[in-house]
RNA sequence: GCGAGAGUGGCGGAACUGGCAGACGCGCUGGACUUAGAAUCCAGUGAGUUUUAAAAGCUCGUGAGGGUUCAAAUCCCUCCUCUCGCACCA
């Protein structure tokens, strides 16, 4: 009986003393970064999920590593943090204090219990110093370059976290941490323009080898759209509303403007006698919540503001309106009216009585037409094409230009919390905002315990005097520190160029080993992620290349988002009591069984179905390999060689194609042939013990010892030599008369037309369709299948 | 509403480029071992149907309906359902 714990603990040990999977970063030969999304310890331990992602990526690596390749699979700790943070407040620790203990839990109860090939060497903890110090470096560049800006905007607000958000960190109008409403307020804040690169991170999706769902995401994120914007002037005012318009040649039907109540010209555009139904107007919108105000069931309402704009083309009068449906955020805030070709225009227009003039050709009764058609009532365009008029829209007027929109927005980076790298800015009354000289970083985080966010806009740090007061780089003047800590994003940013000189005092990553070893070549990971690390990521490496400290743009060559898991058909959740502790099982069935039946349950792209019958009928299995492991040794059947031959084929095509459940069932396959043998070579049985390797690597270490093996399996290199077999092998040809299935006849591999229909001829259940009718044709495809067409 | 993906036995899921549907596993049924159970092992297992029975065969079958093809889970059209992403984006 196969001792599951006794050998597990052994190679944990093994792994542990020996390097055998400490990458030699210098002197490698065939550079293979196997990366996965470093964890934050936030909770009691690491969760099946996370289990799942680190297995899946780690099979990935141990594959490449049995394939030759020098395989560098790092990892770390994502340990500064919001998540981090709110954990250490939950249990009512200081995050200084708790950090170690969790990392350490992690570390050592887990991550290294998992089987993995990490080089331990190289881990990366970015609440370090010696990490923040280059998060706070890659600020000051990105200030420095005019990339990072400080201004006034509307923000996304956690009232539970107590600080602002980036868009990406808000879903469906809640906090993603915490998921609480997220209110919007009007705050000054610090933003990396991440939206000057829109156009390159979506242009460069269609280089990247990334499942495409998590392309697909990044680009509706991105949001690119393309119009024009229009200018309006008002009537008796030195005022301008500039509007952004999808459909420019709709032009000649715009009968009013909107815009949106938070609009920065609206305490001018209100006339004095509507500025009471104004003030009500407003209060009523700020008191829906986000999600109410973005309903798109909600009926529209606006008011009025007393004043007209001035059509470009016609000269025309058009009432200014203020809708609430109408965003600040996207395009200029101002919206041309076109009811008779947008629904929405069409719904206000309805409601307040707005006129509705149609200028694209269409049954009239099935307005709003919003399809692009003939123009009409268009003056001298009349006739035209849609197509031909946006396309020429820059000819039309010096009103109208074209213009790219994105939905894409600047990423606003200050927290107004604690844990996290304090943004290296200075401001000083004569010399403005300074940035920290990179030689003085870091701004060390002062260990302190006055650190709970207090909700007042301002983070903790700005109750620390000794912190907030200090001296201007420049002009050696009185100045005060900016207090708000830098994103977490932004230390996941780039992570993985310091795992290659995590040690490095004198810069954060060593450029002749980035060049060696990055991009990164295949990054497997979880799709919550899609429109958070893996975008910013790439906008912070694009900076990192634009201002020459980095050859490539972008950081991940290959990226597979994995899907989640479920239990028992449903999704798992602590309210619900069905969530797994993988630590449960590691002594009841083992780290191996956990692995291989995490990477069978389902495609591991998907996700799977977590059952604990699985987990038991994976554990027989791996008991049936060590049992035809340990039978005597002799020569094997030709029929098991040719077996193997395949099975080695689908194992390949199986695991480079992250389809890990059918290279799993391609060895249990094996497993059921092999258990007809009396006895077994030694070959054989290191071989199945190789393909085995990348998902139960203790059993497969311990058989290849067993069998006279040294040091890892992994280094032995992967199966060969069963060429040879699959020549022999023989094969079954479907045989399907007038295209129904009839019969199979089993013939050498490559055999021909003639040798399969004489053979078909001779079965005896073929033959009673061919007999006595005239064959008319015949299909072949070879060793697929032949279609027998009679008559 | 828009975009993407998916829908296959009692269940999780296979099926590479259009070429044997249901690999592999669970569950279930029967059997062996056992005083008994657990564990383990062996055999069977899509539905319907023909035959006394077995052997063997036939028909149907991949969300629904149509089409292309010698051949469709796979390609095309229409529709339904689910999941994910975005969403009053002008």
């Amino acid at each position: 009986m196969y001792d599951f714990k006794k050998v597990e603990r052994k190679w944990m040990s093994k792994y542990e003393k020996n390097d055998y999977f400490k990458a030699n970063l210098d002197k490698s030969n065939k550079p293979f970064y196997n990366l996965m999304m470093f964890p934050y310890p936030s909770a009691s331990g690491l969760h099946i999920g996370n289990m799942y992602s680190f297995i899946g990526s780690d099979v990935y690596g141990r594959y490449m590593k049995l394939r030759g390749y020098d395989v560098y699979e790092p990892i770390g700790f994502d340990a500064f943090g919001i998540h981090s943070e709110n954990y250490a407040l939950n249990v009512g620790k200081n995050p200084f204090e708790l950090t170690p203990k969790s990392i350490k839990y992690f570390r050592d109860e887990q991550l290294k219990k998992i089987g993995n090939i990490f080089d331990w060497s190289s881990e990366v903890i970015t609440s370090s110093q010696d990490y923040y110090k280059w998060t706070q470096w890659i600020f000051v560049k990105l200030f420095k370059a005019g990339l990072a800006e400080k201004r006034d905007s509307t923000v996304n607000w956690c009232p539970s976290c107590k600080t602002v958000l980036a868009d990406e960190q808000v879903i469906d109008g809640k906090c993603e941490r915490c998921d609480t409403e997220i209110q919007k307020k009007e705050m000054s804040q610090w933003f990396f323009k991440i939206t000057k690169y829109a156009d390159r991170l979506l242009d460069n999706l269609d280089k990247l080898d990334w499942t495409e769902v998590t392309k697909n995401i990044q680009k509706s994120w991105i949001g690119r759209s393309e119009g024009a914007t229009v200018v309006f002037h008002v009537k008796d005012m030195d005022l301008e509303i500039e509007t952004f318009t999808t459909r420019p040649d709709t032009i000649y039907g715009v009968t009013y403007l909107v815009l949106a109540p938070e609009y920065k010209y609206t305490k001018e555009l209100v006339a004095e006698d509507r500025r009471e139904e104004f003030i009500s107007f407003i209060e009523r919108v700020n008191k829906m919540d986000e999600a109410e105000r973005t309903s798109i069931t909600r009926s529209k309402n606006g008011m009025f503001t007393g004043s007209f704009a001035i059509h470009p083309l016609t000269g025309e009068r058009l009432p200014i309106w203020i809708g609430d449906y109408v965003l600040a955020e996207y395009g200029t805030g101002a919206v041309m009216a076109v009811p008779a070709h947008d629904e929405r225009d069409y719904d206000f227009a309805q409601k307040y009585g707005l006129e509705i003039k149609q200028v694209i050709d269409c049954d009239k009764d099935g307005l709003p037409h919003t399809e692009k058609g003939k123009m009409i009532n268009s003056e001298e365009y009349t006739g035209w094409k849609s197509e031909d008029f946006i396309e020429k829209v820059d000819e039309v007027s010096d009103y109208m230009k074209k213009t790219v929109n994105y939905h894409l927005h600047d990423w606003c980076v200050s927290r107004q919390r604690y844990w996290g790298p304090p943004i290296p800015i200075v401001y000083c009354d004569k010399c403005g905002t300074v940035p920290v000289p990179e030689e003085e970083l870091p701004v060390e985080l002062p260990q302190t315990d006055d650190f709970i966010p207090d909700g007042s806009g301002l983070a903790p740090l700005a109750r620390n005097e000794d912190f907030v007061n200090t001296t201007c780089p420049k002009c050696g003047g009185s100045a005060k520190r900016e207090t708000d800590v830098s994103d977490n994003f932004l230390d996941s940013a780039w992570y993985f160029l310091r795992y290659v000189s995590p040690n490095d005092i004198e810069k954060p990553f060593d450029s002749k080993l980035v060049r060696k070893w990055l991009p990164v070549d295949m990054y497997i990971g979880g799709n919550e992620h899609a429109n958070l690390h893996l975008m910013y990521s790439r906008f912070i490496t694009m900076a990192l290349h634009d201002l020459g400290y980095l050859l490539f743009e972008e950081p991940f060559k290959s990226f597979r988002g994995h899907g989640l898991i479920i239990k028992d058909g449903q999704k798992m959740s602590k309210s619900k009591g069905n969530t797994v502790n993988p630590n449960d099982y590691f002594d009841t069935h083992g780290v191996d069984v956990l692995r291989t039946y995490l990477m069978f349950m389902g495609n591991f792209l998907e996700g799977g179905d977590f059952r604990d019958s699985g987990m038991d009928a994976t554990k027989r299995f791996l008991n049936r390999v060590w049992d035809i492991a340990n039978m005597p040794e002799g020569e094997s059947s030709i029929n098991l060689k040719i077996k193997m031959a395949e099975t080695v084929d689908k194992v390949s095509y199986s695991i480079e194609n992250i389809k890990y459940n059918t290279a799993v069932a391609a060895i249990m396959e094996f497993i059921n042939e092999a258990v007809k043998e009396k006895h077994i070579e030694k070959k054989i049985i290191l071989d199945l013990a190789k393909l085995l390797s990348p998902f139960a690597p203790f059993i497969s270490e311990e058989i290849n010892e067993m069998k006279g093996g040294k040091g890892t399996i992994l280094d032995s290199g992967f199966p060969e030599g069963y060429e040879k077999y699959k020549e022999i092998a023989t094969i079954e040809v479907p045989v399907q008369i007038n295209g129904k299935m009839r019969g199979k006849v089993e013939v050498n591999k490559d055999a021909g037309q003639e040798k399969i229909l004489e053979e078909a001829k001779g079965d005896k259940r073929l033959a009673r369709y061919i007999e006595g009718r005239n064959i008319r044709k015949v299909i072949y495809i070879k060793d697929k299948i032949m279609n027998i067409i009679v008559k």
